[in-house]
DNA sequence: GTCTATAGCGCGATAGAC
DNA sequence: GTCTATCGCGCTATAGAC
């Protein structure tokens, strides 16, 4: 079922979230995940293939749970699931904190890893697309490049507020508030 | 005038700001700041001591070059100074891209290493403050709870939009756009 | 306070057997 | 595909002279 890459990959999802990019080890990864630091090489070619694939890795399964969470939560009304979604990045979860520090972590390095940048690139448009969706389902008048600059701030403010979270500044409580009353802001002026 | 100990840091800025944290080397930093290893050992006992020191430093030269700028401004209305207060931290000046991409590369750092955190939590605080003292002067009517709540999501979209500024994601323009947009968008909540 | 020299080893990466 | 063994560089940190 789980293939060894796979295994590989969860492994060094668990990993930089605990560690950072900085403080992955590739040897420690192989212990993680119980494989040996030849297997990694020859499936990653080497360290910063794991980085590559590990941040795709991570954004289809934010992709993942994302739809899940919402879908399981029965046809509701746009708004809620506009909202629901942003806030499933703000949870106590394993895999929660997980995705958002590797993704913190992996952004901050692809302001310094030009192969990083086209893969966060990419997953950051679609992330924007969807919220941008979202919002068009509340409010269907609202044109859609408005509504995209909505989704961009919005979006940019979960991962600004993120950053505070995971480094102590503020509770998820505080950032859920925080994000909540953002939505209602945006919305608001969409609306007018 | 500039003595060793701070040539060395005004260097670790430009470096972090180069490299990232992660890419700080001492011996690199030794000669970019044009002194010996030993030195910077002597003044700073350890690499993590280097970045502590260089996070105060950064911070102490954010909050100069934001008031200087603003005075220079001449007396200008609450609004606008707001405004410029925010919108200098999206310049393509060498200092503000070495603080921006210092600042959250040690913000970044910070999820990992719990002797930063607090020098980061003092300056976000500050920071915070003024940004809800210039949102009280454009509107002395609102109470400081939702000042207050205002300029979080406003600096925290700072950060947000910096690290997709400065990894490649958006152009500075955009990310001034959406700033001052999201301005637009609390002060007007804030009013009603 | 400042430098030079070097210890010491952590860690990425590869070779080669199975 | 997977493992074991190992090489050798790169980097932090210290010792000791000036």
């Amino acid at each position: 079922m789980a293939d060894r890459r796979t295994v590989i990959l969860e492994a060094a999802a668990r990993l930089i979230a605990r560690r950072g990019v900085r403080g992955l080890r590739v040897e420690e990864l192989a212990a993680e995940a119980a494989v040996s630091t030849g297997l990694i090489y020859y499936h990653f070619k080497d360290r910063s293939g794991i980085l590559r694939a590990t941040l795709e890795f991570i954004s289809d399964r934010a992709g993942r749970y994302t739809a899940d969470q919402v879908a399981e939560a029965a046809p509701a009304e746009p708004r809620s699931v506009l909202e629901e979604t942003l806030l499933l990045e703000f949870q106590e979860t394993e895999m929660v904190r997980e995705n958002s520090t590797a993704w913190g972590e992996l952004r901050a390095s692809a302001m310094f890893d030009d192969t990083l940048r086209a893969g966060l690139e990419d997953a950051t448009r679609v992330w924007n697309g969807e919220i941008a969706e979202l919002i068009a389902a509340v409010l269907p008048a609202v044109p859609g490049d408005p509504a995209y600059a909505s989704a961009q701030r919005l979006t940019a403010l979960v991962e600004g507020l993120s950053g505070r979270w995971l480094s102590g500044g503020i509770t998820v409580e505080a950032a859920r508030d925080l994000m909540l009353d953002a939505v209602d802001v945006e919305l608001a002026r969409l609306a007018r």
